[in-house]
DNA sequence: TTGTGTTTTATTGCCTCC
DNA sequence: GGAGGCAATAAAACACAA
């Protein structure tokens, strides 16, 4: 008995549904017929013709809706539905866009004009276009940061194993050093220290660098000392790597957007910075300079600094966005 | 068909410039 | 103060796998 009635009052609500439907679409058509000679909206068989939507009009009828009367009054007031614009409309803004991103009042009433569009809607596509356009730019931009700090990284491991390998060279010739002047020192003969000094370091000459960055023969002290030159050529790259490192943050060519008219500068700037390419250019007119930084900071009396010092990965700061702090790290292997 | 993720259109609020 | 731009967001339209 309840089931009937149910069904009774269902099928009354189809069949005003139904009326309704038919009431709107001729509505639609009459909206459809007066639009046809003003270009000022796309119509809404226009709409569905582009969007290729088969979706009904109205949403689907439901039993449980209670304000099923109401259906026609809130379709009259309801704001209008967003369309997409079409293939063409889009195809032309696009062309549009490529010729200038940012729309000047007169254009954009032609443009409206000519696609038959409110200028609003002309300003909006171009707003939203130009926000796609500065996300893409900026996936693009992080693609190219991300690939230059894994170069620089490389850099930087490469640059710490040699300096591993640097530093425990500099502690076996020290011991040796202090060997020989420990038994000199018990036969008590400073003139056979000399001697033995040389013949010791001269048996057991350190490894040549990889990648000889600074003339070292020629800035080593007058004691003729071997750690002096290690020293120096690591103090060489260091610099290298402070200029490398400026190049890229100090650059005032940092990415910015004026007048809608991206830069480039990021992707020059970290395309031709990141190799680390050694300067050897300076290194003759420095030596003078480094000489006189070795006989300064490598005098026999600083080796127990050598001893002290921290060894261990510079400290990063919160702001250096994850790189190796490049330049505390230079300044810090200056000091020892 | 439906749920879900993505894209597109549109709105809102704030800011800057004239 | 109004116009226009931008960021954040809403919501409709769409794509697509299950």
């Amino acid at each position: 008995m309840e089931t009937e009635l149910c069904d009774r009052v269902v099928e009354k609500k189809k069949k005003k549904e139904e009326e309704k439907y038919v009431l709107t679409r001729c509505c639609i058509n009459k909206i459809t017929v007066f639009d046809s000679g003003s270009s000022s909206m796309v119509s809404f068989e226009d709409v569905h013709r582009a969007s290729g939507s088969n979706r009904p009009f109205f949403r689907p009828f439901d039993p449980n809706d209670e304000n099923g009367d109401d259906d026609l009054d809130e379709y009259f007031h309801q704001p209008e539905k967003k369309r997409r614009l079409s293939v063409d409309q889009v195809q032309f803004l696009e062309k549009s866009f490529e010729v200038e991103n940012k729309l000047e009042p007169e254009r954009k009433i032609q443009l409206a004009k000519d696609l038959g569009l409110q200028p609003r809607q002309v300003a909006i596509w171009f707003q939203n276009r130009r926000a796609r356009w500065k996300t893409k730019q900026l996936e693009k931009d992080y693609d190219v940061l991300q690939t230059s700090y894994n170069n620089l990284k490389i850099d930087y491991d490469n640059l710490l194993k040699e300096k591993d390998k640097l530093k425990t060279e500099v502690h076996v010739l020290t011991d040796k050093l202090k060997m020989k002047e420990k038994e000199s020192s018990s036969s008590g003969n400073n003139t056979e220290l000399f001697a033995v000094n040389e013949t010791a370091l001269s048996e057991e000459p350190p490894p040549v660098p990889q990648e000889p960055i600074f003339n070292a023969e020629s800035a080593v002290s007058e004691e003729g000392d071997q750690v002096s030159k290690v020293s120096i050529v690591a103090a060489g790259k260091q610099e290298d790597i402070s200029s490398a490192k400026s190049d890229i943050f100090d650059s005032d060519d940092s990415p910015h957007y004026t007048d809608g008219v991206h830069s480039n500068s990021l992707l020059e700037t970290a395309d031709s910075s990141y190799g680390f390419e050694p300067d050897q250019s300076d290194s003759s007119q420095d030596e003078d300079e480094n000489l006189i930084m070795s006989k300064t900071l490598l005098h026999p009396y600083i080796f127990p600094k050598i001893e002290e010092a921290d060894y261990s990965d510079p400290p990063t700061t919160s702001c250096n966005f994850g790189f190796p702090n490049i330049e505390d790290h230079a300044l810090w292997s200056w000091t020892y």
